[in-house]
Order: structure tokens, then C-alpha cells, then sequence
DNA sequence: GTGGTCTAGACCACG
DNA sequence: GTGGTCTAGACCACC
């Protein structure tokens, strides 16, 4: 927790919002039973419409990633983590799979393919191993 | 020649169409001077609508890699290869970079990255070095 | 004395509180004159918040059904009863009404309706006739 | 096919729309692959904003109930019928059993709760025997 | 024409 | 303060 938003970025607004929530209980970043920010706290934070964080965080309720509580807000739910690291494999693999499936029939050949993968790992170093960003 | 389109992709159909005429054209599939199909034949093949066909060959007119050849259709221009083989770097190069910051923003590391980018390759073995599909 | 309250219930707190003291007026469980649990008593007894509970009783004073005794708290109203039983057959016959209205919509025959009715009511056994709950 | 809304029922506007089509399906009204109103004209009938039929729609997505006919509209999906079938049980159901459950808090016997039921359904005879409405 | 996204702002219900 | 609903209107992508 925290994280930024691209609204150029072709994915719809609302979905960057619900998908880092969900990357975010996924890597542990937010606990079961935590609140999360309020829809309007978020709204401001991220700059965006109050509706647009609305509209994620009601899709998150009905996939059982957040629960209301009475009178203060939205907090992470109690099976959620789970459902989320399969949620995170699932989105990423998929998204994974879909350029491989276009590099490929663009006769990119494997070993290009991971060239390009690899060059691309190594030109912006990772940071997460030990608390970047 | 030639290729499929998977409508409920996400990819918009009219993209799909002409990304792939841009990697056949950057792969040698298609060569300088070469007709392509009528907008009615490839929609009947491709089993789409003849106005999203067109909507690609628009859009590759403009970038000057279609041109027309007056009362026979359109043809792989001049200068396409080049253009080609730069875009094709371009749109793979794009979309692997989107994926890659995607999965890290997640928090996955890069060695569980380049875990599931191999898991994928070797899934569905590469067919491309021979004729496949 | 007393009953319980579902917060996941979709029928707001408040309302379930203010519909059961209504219900317990109406069948003689709370007798004209008789003080009610104050405020924070009864926000304690049903594990809610106080000023959910201070909602229900302001709306009941509001329809005359309690009426504060000075100094020391509030009392069933003097034309209560009358009042409570009407109601409770309003509620009731609302609710009721309301039903078969969406049951019909849905086009469910009277006869399956009523037949889901049966069955729900012979499910879990009456229990009030001598003093269950 | 086709209902009406009550703008001041409690229930979401949204909601009973979405309900409708359930119910719609559920009865037959609407079968497998044929296609519904669009947002617009739902809402011009409606006379409701279109944005709260596309919510009801949505819904109906993600429980895939309907699905996007590319550039023609929505659909009636595969597995509805069974699927509206039972949730138009459930909903049903569930209303009724919280109705009884009410009653009974209010301390009225089951005797003098089906004679309430059953006057309400005598009350306005049913017509969906033989093609009423 | 279709659905989808986003913004803006009002109003309500709940605690 | 919280979330939820609804309206209004703009803009986009697709067919």
C-alpha cells in the first residue's frame, strides 16, 4: 500500500483500483479484517472520482475480497487472501500467456522472445527484494 | 496466410487484423508489391465484419504500409518491411514491458517472473521454426 | 424482554429495533406506564450502538408510543396499544403483500406460493404459542 | 416481458430490473440466445437513467446471465434458465421466510398469519392462469 | 446503432 | 463520518 493510477492505460480505472487491492492482500500488504481507505480518502488520494473507487471496491465485495462493517467502512475479508494469490496468478499468468501467444504468431521465436523478456527484466533492476519503492 | 481472430479477446478485432498483417509483412509472409485480400474476401474468411476488415486496412493505408493500386485492391508498399519489423519490436517490446510491470507491481519477484514466463514457453511447445499452424 | 437483532440483515437496526418494541407493545409484553431499557442499557444488552438505539426511541416518540418521564427515562405512551397492534398488522400485511406481489411477478402460480408458504411456516415449527423465544 | 419499476419500493432500481429479467428467464419469457432490450431503450421504457440499467446488465454479466453479442447488444447466455430458476427460488424464498420469521416476532400465530396470507391472495385474484397482464 | 467508462453532484441510510 | 443509489451528461470503442 501504495500504489498508482494510469488512466491512459487502456485497463478501465476502476479495475487498476480492484486489482491492486487485490495484489495488495495478496502479497500481505493488507491483512484480514483491515479497513481499507474509505472511498472518498481513496478517491482523493488517487485523484480520481469518488464513483470510479465505488465501483472497485462493490466488485471486491462481491468477489468476497472486502466485507462491509456497519458504520466505518470496508475491511479485507476473512477468506480473502487465498482467493487473491489465485486471483494474482490467474491475472498475471493470463496476461503472460496472451504475449507469448502474440509473439509467437508474429514468428518471433522462442529464443528472441525470451531475449526480449530477459533485456527487458534487467534494464529497469528490480527493486522488490528489499523494500524499494 | 493466414491468420485467426479471437473476438472475445479483449484485443479489439480490427487491431488483431492488423497487427497480424503487420507481422506477416515483417516475417516475409507478405512481400513489397504483393496483393492483399479484398476487405469482403478477408471478411468472409476471417468471419468477421467487412467494416472492421476495413477499419484495419484504413488504418494501415495510413501508416503507408498498405498503398492502393487503382482498380485492383490494396498492396504492400514500398518502405513496409522496415516498418514492419520496427513495429512488430515495438508492440512486443510494449506489451512484454506492461506485463513485466504489472507482475512486479504485484510483488512478484523477477525469479517467480521469469518462472511463469518459462512455465508458459515450454507449455505449449513452440511450433514456429517449421510451418506450424 | 427481549429479542435480537440481525445487522446483516438488510432491515436497518434501528428499524428492527423500533418494529419489535412496537411488537412487544402490541402483544402485551410491555404494558402502558412501563419503563423501557434506557438508552445505553439496551445498547449494551443488544451489542449495538447507542445511537442506533437512541434512533428507534426518538422515532417512537415521534408516533407517540413512548412518551420520557422526567428524570427518569421513557414509558409506554397511554394510547400505545392501540396503536402498536395496528401497526404490527400494517407491517405485517406490507411485508405479506409485498411478497405475493414479487411472487406473482415472477409468475409463480397462487398455488406454488402458497405451497412455498406452507412449507416455510411447517419448516421450523410455531413456537409461540406457549411462550417460545 | 414486461414490468414495471417503483422508484420508492426500498428495493434498488437496479435491482429490480435485474430481477425481472431473472424472473423473465426464469419463467421462459426470455429464452437462451434472444436478445434484450438495449440499455437505452430499457431506460426510455423505464424512464430511468441508463447508467442504472447498465448496472442491472452488468450484474447480469458477471452472473452470466447475459453476454455481449459483439456490436449488437446482450444476450440471454447459456446455463440462465437453470441458473434464474433457481435464483428466483431463492429470492422468493428467502423473503417469505423472512416475512414468517417476522410475524412470529410480533407474537401473531400461525393460524393468524395464513389467514393473512390467504386474504391477500384473495384479496387481488391471481391472473397468470391464462394470460393475464 | 451498441455497450463501457468516467466525471460530477445530489440525496439517502446508517452509526 | 461511512457506503449506496440515482441522475445527467460526456466521451470512447466497436460493429
Amino acid at each position: 500500500m501504495f500504489f498508482e493510477i494510469d488512466p491512459s492505460n487502456g485497463v478501465p480505472v476502476y479495475e487498476q483500483v480492484s486489482r491492486q487491492i487485490i495484489f495488495a492482500v495478496a502479497s500481505g500488504g493488507l491483512v484480514v479484517g483491515e479497513m481499507i481507505p474509505s472511498v472518498r480518502e481513496m478517491a482523493r488520494t488517487l485523484a480520481i472520482n469518488p464513483n470510479t473507487v465505488a465501483r472497485a471496491y462493490r466488485q471486491l465485495q462481491g468477489d468476497s475480497i472486502l466485507e462491509p462493517v456497519r458504520g466505518s467502512g470496508l475491511a479485507v475479508a476473512k477468506g480473502a487472501p487465498g482467493k487473491c494469490k489465485t486471483a494474482r496468478s490467474r491475472l498475471i499468468g493470463q496476461r503472460i500467456g496472451s504475449v507469448i501467444c502474440e509473439a509467437r504468431q508474429s514468428q518471433l521465436t522462442d529464443v528472441e522472445i525470451r531475449k526480449m523478456v530477459d533485456s527487458t527484466l534487467n534494464k529497469s533492476e528490480q527493486n522488490n527484494g528489499k523494500g524499494g519503492r
